[in-house]
DNA sequence: TCCATATTTGTAATCATTTCAAGCTTGTAA
DNA sequence: TTACAAGCTTGAAATGATTACAAATATGGA
């Protein structure tokens, strides 16, 4: 039987990233957290847990070498900061501006794979979708006391 | 005849926004920078001529409040700062990786108006196309000094 | 075992942005 | 006019995410 640690490590072998303890437990936290969009300090802030020695830095350095293999996804939809998405498969993203939530979209743009990764001569090499809005739990709740951070 | 700069006083009038020397001279600077996509500090650094006391602070705030009032709309596709769009017509924006321009590009996804603006049962207020890649220019001068500041 | 190389760490610096309090304008009502 | 409140503008200081840097540590051969 191949554990998930396994396959992680396979995964940073595959990359050419040498897979140290402090890459395997953080790529292990993200594939594990594909629903959060993780920011740094949260990745930093759990795994301090399993490694008390972790530094802030050793995550950004991780996390930057992992965004430039294409191993995880760099989301920006906040304008603040950087959420890191394990999933690469190609899909958006919705940010709701009441409870600060992110939330996987399933759409493919028309452009998106079609026409060769080409746009009016430009060559694309990735596409974020970002939509932001209120999102159905904010509007039900109107009123209500939000779950979560509130953008203002 | 009416001049440009009325105009601008009657954007910000019909948004409620008093139009004070500041603001009608940002909105101005916006209006005539439309491929630029500048940042505060570009908008700062440029009208610090004709206003030698103006303040970053004041530049800040008063973008803030365009974007509130959605005279304006704030691209934050670099993920480094925000860069401020006149043009608040539907459109998408792709980014060179090698020169930092800013394009941009005139698709419509389809999901953009159609389904009144419901996705999966969330409201959208906003849709960001964000493209990256090499543009045009950057891939034809392979090798040749680009044009821009770098991105790594 | 020893050494070169890559990795991790902590601190300090940087950069965009916000906070805050004080000073300045402006419109209006006495 | 004069005086005052409300809204604007200003500059300095604080904040928060991220990067730079150099020292300490681990790793994998000769």
């Amino acid at each position: 039987m191949i554990t998930n640690m396994e396959k992680i490590k396979t995964l940073l072998e595959e990359k050419g990233i040498k897979p140290t303890f402090q890459r395997l437990k953080i790529l292990e936290y993200l594939s594990n957290n594909l629903n959060n969009h993780p920011t740094v300090e949260m990745v930093y802030e759990k795994l301090l847990n399993d490694i008390p020695t972790l530094s802030l830095t050793t995550v950004y350095n991780t996390l930057n070498n992992f965004l430039e293999k294409r191993l995880v996804f760099g989301v920006t939809i906040t304008g603040t900061e950087v959420r890191y998405d394990f999933n690469t498969d190609y899909h958006h993203h919705f940010l709701c501006k009441k409870c600060g939530q992110i939330i996987d979209i399933d759409l493919k743009c028309a452009y998106a794979e079609g026409e060769k990764g080409i746009i009016s001569g430009h060559r694309i090499d990735e596409i974020h979708g970002y939509f932001k809005g209120i999102c159905k739990d904010c509007s039900k709740n109107v009123g209500k006391k939000s779950r979560g951070r509130s953008s203002s």
